[in-house]
Formats: structure tokens, C-alpha cells, sequence
DNA sequence: GCTTGACCTCAAGTTAGCTTGAGGTTGCAC
DNA sequence: GTGCAACCTCAAGCTAACTTGAGGTCAAGC
């Protein structure tokens, strides 16, 4: 392994677009992790700049990080991640996305019945029941969500 | 308008679900408003359990409060809304969905494409682009979505 | 050898969306 | 007229996901 492989952390912050305190905060959760020089300055390797897009990703669906982790553990300890593993994990991502489509559409449906009768209401229209509240995106009142 | 038709916030929370706190809460920011009983207690309009149940649906699409107050803010001022008013404004919520679909179906073929490469590039596959990141649901380092 | 920018740690602050707790009051039922 | 559940306010706490700041070190160019 070449030593001009080895990226300091204001490099992979440019490469990300992420900012330098996010890269450590990130590495404090265990998310990704460095090496260090005699000087104890941060060196990554080049694969984790796909390791942080992974992360955008996921982020983007809105994982939590704690699930991201999840995820990420699933690529192979000690040597560094191939295509192939990459394209692994990156499938499980994709049924992600299918299911929040699909929660969205059910959501949609009901919605329509609703702007039908105009009642809005939780009896009737059953817009919410716990299946649907556990997949959503947003926070929502915790005392409903438990 | 009928005393009976004024309910304390205990009974207005087990019609929708809600904690009292959070209604309180909500109250507090504006979302929601009460009258006062002699007694200070507060006492809500039955039409108040349809504002609280668009307030559910709207945060399970991932907006935020403010984003709500702004929908809510649209409804007729001075009166109880009427069913009319109602299906206006979840039209509005439909098209959030519809949005936030299309945004999830794009996501999905540029991801198709990285796992086709298996590559997760920034640069080759673009899953990332200021467009996209600003309808995501998740929160995201706050340094990329300024 | 000195300056300067990038790096380090650790603690505290920030926003959203609530909950929890302390300490006190109301209102309905018996 | 008394008991007690339900209500009140206000302050503080909590989680996620970071940022900001203070105070200090490292390393490369001039």
C-alpha cells in the first residue's frame, strides 16, 4: 500500500463534500476508522470515501445511523470492501427504497379516500395504524410511536 | 355553540392518540389553539381533532412543524373550517407524496446504475446533487444541506 | 527558525420534537 | 364539603446528528 494512498482528513472531507467535524463524529460512532501518523493525525484510505457515500445514501433514505452501521458491518472485516461487496450491501439499500415507495403509496391511497369525504378522520379513514407509523421518515410524537 | 361541544385536552388526547404534552406542545407553537375555562383549564373545538390528525398525517409525509403551520395557516381564519376547506388543503398533501415519490423512483434508477457498476462515486453515478438532497427525509450533516 | 494552515482533543452548544418532574389548582362525584 | 383524578405552569431533560470553541500540536515552505 503506497503511503500517497493513505488521505488526510480535510482530503476525504473535500472528496465527500462532508465537513471535517462530521468525519470525526462519524469515526467516534464507529462508522469508519483511520489510522494514524507518529504525529497522531487521522489517515484514511481511499476505499472510505466510498464507505462516507455509502453513508450519504443511506442517510438520504433516512437511516438512522445506528442502522447505517447495521449495514455496514455486513462488509468484510479486515481487508478492504470489493466491488462485489459493495454491490451487495448496496442491493439491500434498493429494497429500502421499494419499501418506502410502497408505504408511500398505501399512504396516498388512503389520503385519497379521505379528500373524498373530507373528514380527515382517524376512525374512519384509518390513515394511521401502527404498521404504517413504524416505517415513517419523520420523528412523530414518541408517546404514539412506541 | 354547545358547552358539550368543548372538550378538555384529556379527551382530545385520547381521541387522536396524542400525548397531552404534545398537544400542549403544539399549542405552544402556534398549531393549535384553546379557549379558557374560569378556571384557566383549556377547552378545544371538535374540529380541533381534525387539525391534530393533519398534523399526524403531514409529519408522517416528514415535514416539519413550521412546514405545517404554514399548510395549516391556509385554512379559513375566524371560522371552523368546512369539509371543503379540509379537502383542499390534503390535496396540498397529496402532492407532497406524489413528490416525494418521484424523488425516491429517481434515487432508485441512479442507484440501479451504481450497483450495476458497483462503483458508489460521487462523481461517475451523481447520487448526490443539491435537487436531490434537498427533498430527502432524513436530516444529513448540516454542513452539505445549507 | 518561524510562520501558517491543517490537524488534534474535549466540552459545550444547537435544533427538532417532545417528555418528565416539581409544585400547585380545578372540578366533578359522592 | 371533601377527595382525587385531571388539569395548570415552568424548567429541565432527552435523542439525533452535528457544529463551535478553546487551547494546543504538527509539518511544510520561506
Amino acid at each position: 500500500m503506497d503511503r500517497n494512498d493513505l488521505l488526510p482528513i480535510g482530503d476525504l472531507a473535500r472528496r465527500t463534500g462532508l465537513a471535517v467535524s462530521a468525519i470525526r463524529f462519524y469515526e467516534d460512532k464507529g462508522l469508519i476508522s483511520s489510522l494514524r501518523t507518529s504525529g497522531n493525525q487521522r489517515r484514511f484510505l481511499r476505499s472510505d470515501i466510498r464507505r462516507l457515500s455509502f453513508i450519504l445514501i443511506a442517510q438520504k433514505l433516512g437511516l438512522g445511523l445506528v442502522e447505517i452501521e447495521t449495514e455496514l458491518s455486513k462488509l468484510p472485516q479486515g481487508r478492504t470492501p470489493t466491488i462485489n461487496d459493495w454491490q451487495k450491501i448496496s442491493r439491500s439499500l434498493r429494497k429500502e427504497i421499494d419499501a418506502r415507495i410502497a408505504l408511500l403509496n398505501r399512504t396516498r391511497a388512503k389520503l385519497d379516500e379521505c379528500i373524498g369525504c373530507g373528514c380527515l378522520s382517524l376512525q374512519r379513514c384509518q390513515l394511521y395504524n401502527r404498521e404504517d407509523r413504524a416505517g415513517a421518515a419523520g420523528a412523530g410524537p414518541r408517546y404514539v410511536l412506541d
